[in-house]
DNA sequence: TGTACATCAGTGAACGCGCGTTCACTGATGTAC
DNA sequence: TGTACATCAGTGAACGCGCGTTCACTGATGTAC
């Protein structure tokens, strides 16, 4: 299908390049500028063709964010590994994972904590997002020397989010100017986590 | 001049009307969503009107932008004065100021933290939000016991930075619906900066 | 193996809309004398 | 006190542009027989 497609009336994988399309397109202008003709444009299709596939820009923005949250998912718990068995590390882990995720992958990133840009109620994005929280609540059940209560157990989990999501936030926006490359805001989040360089 | 001019052909306080309808705007749709031309139309002025003030659209949200540093700054400090002599108290209520003004003042908020939608190098904007910067710094090298290196002092400002920035951006982004209105907002807030509720 | 037909992906012209920008203008205000 | 003139705020028509959406269509694919 692939090749021989290509050339045809028939793309065999317009999916995709639609979305590869959309995700350059939100990395460049932000998601608020996704336009569903300048999508189709960049993939070399006509105007119309992304409806088919999507519907809507809300459609196509729920799309990218359901591939996004796959993606973070699989990192968060690849940090959350790097931690071994010591709840606190593994915990901060994650969020150095976290915040490079939203560093190296900014489009995604934007588009899946942008819920009112998207179909709230797609049920794929609605399994793939809880999917991600549940990641960040076991490492910050797992914080704990012993079981918290709920209470104890929100106030971190939502505090840990919040720095790794701060963080994020204000070097994506262009507020942490001082920290110009990755590897700056790699250092910076490692001290902010208590992650030593050589460590891990 | 202010109601006597309302009717006639010069406005009077036209650049006010024109940057609170941006305001409004701003709340309801977003930043980015801004146009000139719905400025005017609620300011109940012909569509060409805005451009005589402002320049184009970064101008004028880069006027909001330097409303809002000053509001926040007020704020901040107000914040800050609340803890007392206490350093670490103090350091928290200004953080717990900060949260409440995004919480409260979500348009202002909004563009001040998305600076390339700004004149970057605007005087006004500069000077002013310098200002609210070194707010933050303050309250961060108070909160220590002993005076902090550079490094020390820099990696706990951007940490306090980043929590209350996050718990904000999170919340107003709709990530965080199980705090649905204000009061719970504070509540959680208060909690994750180790602020009792009759504390304060 | 061949033919008919349904299905589906993608086309392209057309529509109405809101936008930013330009520009010659008009009406009020303030200043010089 | 009065007149002339410069300045400035705001007007409104016009422009070209990109957008989302609609719709009858066309071309390829897959399935039934």
């Amino acid at each position: 299908v692939s090749n021989l497609a290509k050339n045809s009336y028939h793309h065999g994988r317009l999916r995709e390049a639609l979305l590869a399309a959309a995700l350059d397109l939100v990395r460049e202008q932000g998601a608020t500028a996704l336009s569903l003709r300048e999508v189709a444009r960049r993939a070399g299709v006509s105007h119309a063709a992304p409806a088919h596939h999507f519907g809507d820009k809300a459609g196509m923005l729920t799309a990218l964010a359901v591939e996004g949250f796959r993606r973070f998912d699989e990192a968060l718990r690849t940090g959350a590994a790097r931690g071994g068995s010591d709840g606190m590390r593994s915990f901060a882990f994650t969020g150095l994972a976290y915040v490079m995720f939203a560093a190296e992958h900014r489009a995604y990133f934007e588009v899946m904590f942008r819920p009112e840009l998207l179909r709230r109620d797609d049920p794929e994005l609605v399994q793939v997002s809880i999917g991600a929280y549940s990641v960040l609540l076991d490492c910050a059940r797992a914080s704990f020397p012993t079981p918290p209560s709920d209470d104890e157990l929100a106030v971190r989990a939502t505090r840990g989010w919040s720095e790794v999501h701060g963080l994020a936030t204000l070097w994506l926006d262009g507020n942490l100017r001082q920290y110009s490359d990755l590897s700056a805001l790699e250092a910076l989040a490692r001290k902010m986590l208590g992650l030593d360089k050589e460590d891990g």
